[in-house]
This record gives C-alpha cells, sequence and structure tokens, in this order.
DNA sequence: GTGAAAGCGCTAACAC
DNA sequence: GTGTTAGCGCTTTCAC
C-alpha cells in the first residue's frame, strides 16, 4: 500500500474520476448518496488524508487563523480559549506562535503566517507605536490578510488593522471610583515593579498609569502610600506585616493591588495577622482572575474573555466580507467590576 | 499594482524565465551574482512574498514542526522555550495548537498538522494509554509523520512514537532521599487538591505517585501528616498557621511542598510568623520554578528545559534521517535537586 | 547560466 | 450526476 493516498487513486480504486471523488468528500449533494457511500468507503479503508497545501492552493483559502502572542501569559489565556472556541465553531484551525517578547521572531512568525496564506491574524504585539509594528502592519494591510490587533492600551490611529482596545488608565479608574463610592480616599498602591525583564517593564509601565489614574480621579498618591515588591505574586505578606508593624492610625484605609494574586496574598495575610477585611482595611484586586479566592475577592476584571470574543468575532466578519473597510476599526472592551467582601466602608478614624 | 505577486511576474518584470528567478530566490549559485541582485530587488519592490502552500506542494516539505500542548501550562513554558529556540534556528517554523484538556480537538488538531503536511511533531497528551492517543499514534506513524511525545510519566510501550520520559515517582523519591540524606523520617506533605478540573486531577494523580514514593523510600506517611489545600499557590500561609496552633513537638521535621508555589508561600509565611527555616523545620519545593525565591528554595526541578531540548534534537534527527527506525525510542529526563536554604538537619526533639 | 516543460494534489468551470 | 480540462505557484529535471 502506497504511504501517501490522493484522490486519484481513490478514484481508480473505486472506478470513478478523480473530481467525483473531490465533490464526494465535501458531501456536495451533486453526487448521489450511494456513490459517495462507496467513495468514503474506500477513503477510510484506504487511509486518505487530504492535502490542504494542495486544496489551499487550489481554492485560494487555508482556513487557517493565525495568532501571535508574545508568550503564554495568564492574561492571553481566556481570550485564546474564546479564539479557539468561536474560531473552531466557525470551521477554522487556530495555530498560535509565539515570540518570546523578540520582535525579530515576531516578524519572522508574521511573514511565516503570510506565506502559509493563512486566512487571518490576531495579534497580541509585543510593544505599541514601534516602527517594526508599523511596518508588519503595513505589510499585512498590503497582502490585505485580515488582521486584529488587540490589548492595546491607547488609540493608534496610524495602524490599519482592526484594533481591540484595552483602556488600562480607565480600568484603574474604575477601581478607584469604586473605592471612593464607599467613601475611601487615602488609598494605597501594591505594585510588583522590581520583576526582571517584560514582564518587569509591563508592570512598570502599569504603575505609571495607576498615577496618572488617581490624578484623574482627583486623588493625592503620596509616595509614602506605594508599596513595590520584588515579586508578582508573592509580595501582599510582606505588605500586611510591614504595615502590623505600624499604628493603625497610619494606615491607608484601602490598597489597590495592581495584581489579583498580589491582592489575594494581601488578603490571607490579613486575615492570618487578625487585621479584618474590610472592617479594618478595604483590598481590592486588579487583573485577570475571576476564580482568585473562589470569588471573594474585589477586583478590576479586565476581561480578557470578551477581548478574545470580539478578535475572533471581528476577524471572522472581516474574512467572510467582500467590504471589510465597513466594520469599526476599533472597539473598546471595558472592565468589569467584579463584587467581592474584600471592600467597604473606610474604618472611622 | 496586482496584489499577489509570483515568480511569473518578477520574471517578466526583469526579463527572464520564472525557474530562473525561482532558483535565485533560493540562493542557487548556479545564477550569475549580478542577475540575482536584479531579481533580488525587483521582488523586494514589487513585496514579493513566497507562497509556502505552491512551495511545498512541489517539494513535499514544509519546513513547520507543530507542537500540540493541552493548555498554557507553566509546566511547558521552558521546554516550549527550547523548542523554539534550536527549532528556528534549524530553519523549522514552530506551530502551536492547544486542545483545552479536550481529547477531540486534540485528535482534529493532529489532524490539522497531518493535512497542512507538517514536516514533525512533539505532542504533549492530555492522557496516557487511552484509546484515542493509541489511534492517533498508529495514524501518524502510517503516515510517516516524525513524532515526539513528552512528558510521558511511564514506559508507554505500546507506542511508535518516540518519547520523551519523565517519572514522576523517581523523581519525588530523589526529593525524599535529599531530605533523608539529612537525618529526616518525619515528613508531612502539602498538596492541593481540591482544585476543580483537569488541574485538580493532575494534582491529585501527583498526590497518589507522592504516596507510592515514600512507600518506595521506607517511609511513613501518616495521613494526619498529608495538608491538602484547595488551591494551588495559595495554601502555604492555611498550613504555616495551621502548625504554628500546635505544638513544636507534633511537628513534623520537614515538608514536602507538590508544588514550589506552594512551598513558596509556606517558607514566607513560615518567616513571617516567627518560624526558623530550616533550623526549626526543612521545607523542599517540587515543580518547574527554578527563579523561585531569588534561588533560595530547596527544590526538587524537573528539568522541563531538557525536556525540550531533548525532544526538538531527537525530533530534528528524525526528520533529518532516511532511518528513523535507528534512533532511541525512548530517553529518560532525570529531575535535579535545587539546593536552597530551606532544607537542612531536623531540630533535635 | 538560463529556459522549457512536467508535475505536486486539489478545485472549479464547464461538458456531457 | 459524472467526466474533462485547466489551472493554483512553485520546484525540479533536463535541454540548450
Amino acid at each position: 500500500m502506497p504511504r501517501k493516498i490522493t484522490i486519484h487513486q481513490i478514484a481508480k480504486e473505486v472506478g470513478l474520476n478523480a473530481s467525483t471523488v473531490s465533490l464526494a468528500l465535501r458531501g456536495d449533494p451533486k453526487v448521489r448518496e450511494k456513490t459517495r457511500d462507496r467513495i468514503l468507503e474506500a477513503a477510510k479503508r484506504m487511509n486518505y488524508e487530504p492535502n490542504n497545501l494542495a486544496r489551499s492552493l487550489s481554492n485560494g483559502r487555508t482556513r487557517i487563523i493565525g495568532v501571535m502572542l508574545s508568550d503564554m501569559s495568564r492574561f492571553y489565556e481566556e481570550s485564546l480559549e474564546a479564539v479557539f472556541t468561536l474560531g473552531e465553531a466557525a470551521g477554522f484551525t487556530i495555530s498560535v506562535r509565539f515570540c518570546s517578547w523578540d520582535q525579530a521572531r515576531e516578524k519572522a512568525g508574521l511573514h511565516s503566517f503570510v506565506s502559509n496564506r493563512i486566512d487571518g491574524i490576531i495579534w497580541g504585539p509585543t510593544d505599541y507605536n514601534t516602527a517594526e509594528i508599523a511596518e508588519m502592519d503595513a505589510l499585512l494591510h498590503k497582502f490585505e490578510v485580515p488582521t486584529v490587533m488587540y490589548g492595546l492600551p491607547d488609540d493608534t490611529q496610524s495602524l490599519h488593522c482592526y484594533q481591540i482596545g484595552l483602556d488600562m488608565q480607565k480600568s484603574i479608574q474604575v477601581g478607584l471610583a469604586h473605592l471612593k463610592s464607599y467613601g475611601h480616599t487615602d488609598i494605597a498602591l501594591l505594585a510588583a515593579t522590581e520583576v526582571q525583564g517584560m514582564f518587569g517593564r509591563m508592570y512598570r509601565r502599569r504603575m505609571a498609569m495607576f498615577r496618572d489614574a488617581f490624578i484623574a480621579e482627583g486623588l493625592h498618591l503620596d509616595d509614602r502610600r506605594i508599596f513595590e515588591v520584588g515579586d508578582d505574586n508573592c509580595g501582599g505578606l510582606d505588605l500586611a506585616l510591614k504595615l502590623s508593624q505600624m499604628e493603625r492610625s497610619q494606615w491607608p484605609t484601602a490598597i489597590f493591588a495592581a495584581d489579583d494574586l498580589l491582592a489575594r496574598e494581601l488578603v490571607k495575610s490579613f486575615k492570618t495577622l487578625g487585621v479584618r477585611v474590610p472592617e479594618e482595611i478595604s483590598v481590592i484586586g486588579y487583573d485577570v482572575f475571576p476564580w482568585a479566592m473562589g470569588g471573594q475577592l474585589c477586583s478590576v476584571n479586565l476581561n480578557t474573555k470578551e477581548i478574545g470574543e470580539k478578535a475572533i468575532q471581528m476577524l471572522l466578519k472581516c474574512i467572510n466580507s467582500e467590504h471589510p473597510q465597513q466594520f469599526d476599526q476599533r472597539v473598546e472592551v471595558l472592565p468589569q467590576i467584579r463584587l467581592g467582601t474584600t471592600c467597604g466602608r473606610p474604618r472611622s478614624r
């Protein structure tokens, strides 16, 4: 038995023509049911596996959607799951590339997408507004590869791609407004900024946005109210310990943790040390962990599931349309306050 | 300007034949340098992007390696990075599929790899020894797609694929032996087993292996020495608190945490609560976090980087060889004790 | 060195 | 309903 079976061999086997086999395999109603059954039976028996290269070369589409990501960050987990679910339901295969925050690899990966003639791209870029990004954006546009960039913090008007926007500063403001609604004004910030590499860079960027958000909400963020720790999910204990050595009258009334895992550890540590949350101090988290603390943690959720859904929906619309221009260039995904039990009115001082 | 440029259009532009252009683009020495420069210049100017579908259909290989994973688990991070680095250095594009622990999706993904005629597969299966896995293994074998399965706990002799083995029980025994070498015999186990879904399943499986490993090392594991928590990286504090309410004479002399993050939190919590590690109690972790606690944590490292390296090296060897049978069917990757400062001799009782 | 021609496996238009 | 034919864009063999 020959190794790679083609439709011609199946055709010969059942005494028909290759094009009939082709039609039958794709379930075309033109071919009689009995004929189709014979063909399918032979295909299965001969271990036929269709050759997508030939198929795609011939009909001009691959039914593959490429996803370009910087790393296997938790940030992408939920959105990617949404992309899979909706993309596969629409008959597409999802192919992922990672670039490890390396722009050369990112570029090479996107080129490979183009060379392999995938039908569309979802792209979470390593950085924004750099020359490389603009160059790839222009290339993808020139090749008419439908592309959705997602997780973009700012409106990057110069790009041609569709964009799923995520206004981080606004989402922080949402959290601050939530705390203000309880009456908090003395709010501290717990953030991991001493992390090395790209993660650290991300955290530091996030920190800058926190500062801006405080100002935008008319709040004062004293430098002594900023607690920086050297690890993304192991600094809560440090802060709880630090505070427990201070007089309570000196405490802030609420703490905004820049990461849900930090917040989770902070709350647990407070409880361990006998500090009541939220009676003595309120805690709010920020990020992408809806499951943190079994839903008890109050947090600003970045809603990444919706980001993924919007991205794949936009892309599918664009792929299936003749006039992709008619769609909105940019869609904003709004964060959601996830109510828990860790925020309350400030203690009386 | 037409949208998709082909070598024929370039040929027409420079007044040559398409086959010359084809040779020139691939840097064949047969074509004169001056001619090649003219061709490359035209290709760049016209924004030519090669069509891999046509190329692969013609020459029979795609230069793509497919990686099939269950999810974006931290377990895969390092190994995947190794696969990228070595694979790309060898001129391959790495394409990743995730199946979210769904065997139907896993199967579909592997089929798509075959249909797209990728040159080889690295596969971390969702489960072992099931009919589905065996079926896909047989199919991949029949299609002669070189395949390396990795992270396999047991010797699965019935499979045709190359295997990178990881003997979890032995690696736990390595950790236990390390503790025994200090003189510990009263060793407790901290594990997260109340986690939902596939993670929980994995943790429970890990738990069973811990029991077997204790027995194999001639140690007694009393049920009261097993501390199960409901979260994969937030249970350390609970245990530290629990122990601090017990008389120290009742304590175990060492704790084996089934996860580095658990271990890390445990050590930090001990320190917070005034318990000296390792003077009063030793802690050893287990998993894939070489960076946990800045290298201070003593741990059994599963060595996933080497798993990835071995996998891609085996695969490349197999792809480049005419006689893949000559290589070993299965390679074992051994865990390493990562020495830290959290293990020492047991306190005198 | 360069060109001509066949073919990779499939699809799609059109005959019959 | 089924067969015929002409590509899809590239590589490869063989002339010249």
